[in-house]
DNA sequence: GAGTGTGAATGTATTCACAGCA
DNA sequence: TGCTGTGAATACATTCACACTC
């Protein structure tokens, strides 16, 4: 039996195609070409992708929502709920425990983690902080396995290596820092400054090139 | 003379050796290999990289800091100050109008825009607030060229189409929907749910001795 | 006819192997 | 000798063209 490789780039996609599905509940199937149109890509792309995960449309139909967005959610993991731990209860930290679309989606900030004694203890967006020092204790018991940094730049890698040891396998990192990891962990850098450097550059590229293709 | 070809993602590497860079006043100069260990990735990517934009080491020695800090500054378009305009002044877009990290790297949030009467005229971390219909005068009268869009799933297509006919060319996109733009508009999903969501896909299929630090 | 599904071709990014310079 | 810089080779991702099915 031969190994199906399926893209990275494709599964990355899945996630967006969901969520263009679950905006759909109206109609019953959509095409592929459809499809992309929501997503502004070519419905050659949207089969291609799907089609690395098996074949989940019916020809000449489309694909029925329903089913696409279960099957999705199912090569996702996304059929349980997901448990997180956050590290660093600022401002950014305080925002996203109390982000609702996390909950809507099977994601759930379980606890929070900070240095500073008036967070510890408390409840904040109904989740408990706790001293980092508890972070192995507290993260094995919970059996979380995904955690979220949103401390200042310098305390990042250390806070990535107490989530590590403590057997989180996932990190999602809001830290202006560049972390390094084990190639076990999958570590996903959020870094919003990075983000507008590139678009930057993405600017002052486009506009030079686009003296030929100059619409509006 | 040939014009070279810069990948897009060696562009986007920039970005973070920027990053490392900035922390290590301490020495002269770095070779690619040391500079690779703090990115967790591999030396020749780097001169690789480097390469697509010019030669800024010298053969034996490796690059000197405060050089190469300026050389990749002036690549991205960092030798200046952004402006940028914030859609949607909620918990979020609060945070990020307050992040002290943007204006460290030359941006500056200049202005925001809600529809909440509460929010309209006055000024949220030192950054005034206006309705969003003054969009497109404001941001023309300003030259602001970047965007940040920060509202509910439901706003987040038309304040996208705002700021583009507002003339700006380049939106980073926090809420979570899918937003389309035209071609010549540099448009970045930053979906901390979808973000999850592509981890959980790692966790279920093991990483297996890959850990490139993805961006986004 | 209207759609999906997929091998083959093309394009892009990464890695290799080594030439070249201080 | 130590390190950068780069063409060539490889791996990966996207697009094309068309077979196939409802």
């Amino acid at each position: 039996m031969t190994e199906k490789k399926s893209p990275e780039n494709a599964a990355i996609r899945l996630s967006f195609y969901l969520r263009c599905l679950r905006k759909m509940k109206k109609e019953k199937s959509i095409s592929s070409e459809r499809l992309a149109q929501f997503m502004g890509t070519s419905g050659v792309r949207v089969r291609k992708d799907l089609s690395y995960f098996g074949q989940f449309g019916t020809r000449g139909k489309g694909y029925m929502i329903g089913e696409l967005q279960e099957q999705i959610s199912k090569i996702l993991g996304l059929d349980r709920v997901w448990t997180i731990a956050l590290v660093g209860v600022g401002k950014l930290g305080t925002a996203l425990m109390g982000y609702p679309g996390f909950r809507k989606s099977g994601f759930h900030i379980k606890v929070g983690f900070d240095v500073k004694p008036s967070k510890i203890g408390r409840k904040i967006a109904s989740v408990p902080v706790y001293h980092p020092y508890r972070m192995p204790t507290i993260i094995r018991a919970q059996k979380i396995r995904m955690g979220m940094i949103t401390v200042p730049a310098e305390a990042a890698q250390e806070s990535a290596d107490l989530l590590i040891i403590s057997g989180i396998r996932a990190i999602l990192n809001f830290s202006p820092a560049v972390v390094v990891a084990p190639s076990y962990v999958k570590l996903t850098q959020v870094d919003f400054t990075t983000q507008l450097e590139i678009m930057t550059y993405f600017i002052i590229n486009r506009t030079k090139e686009k003296t030929q293709t100059k619409l509006l």
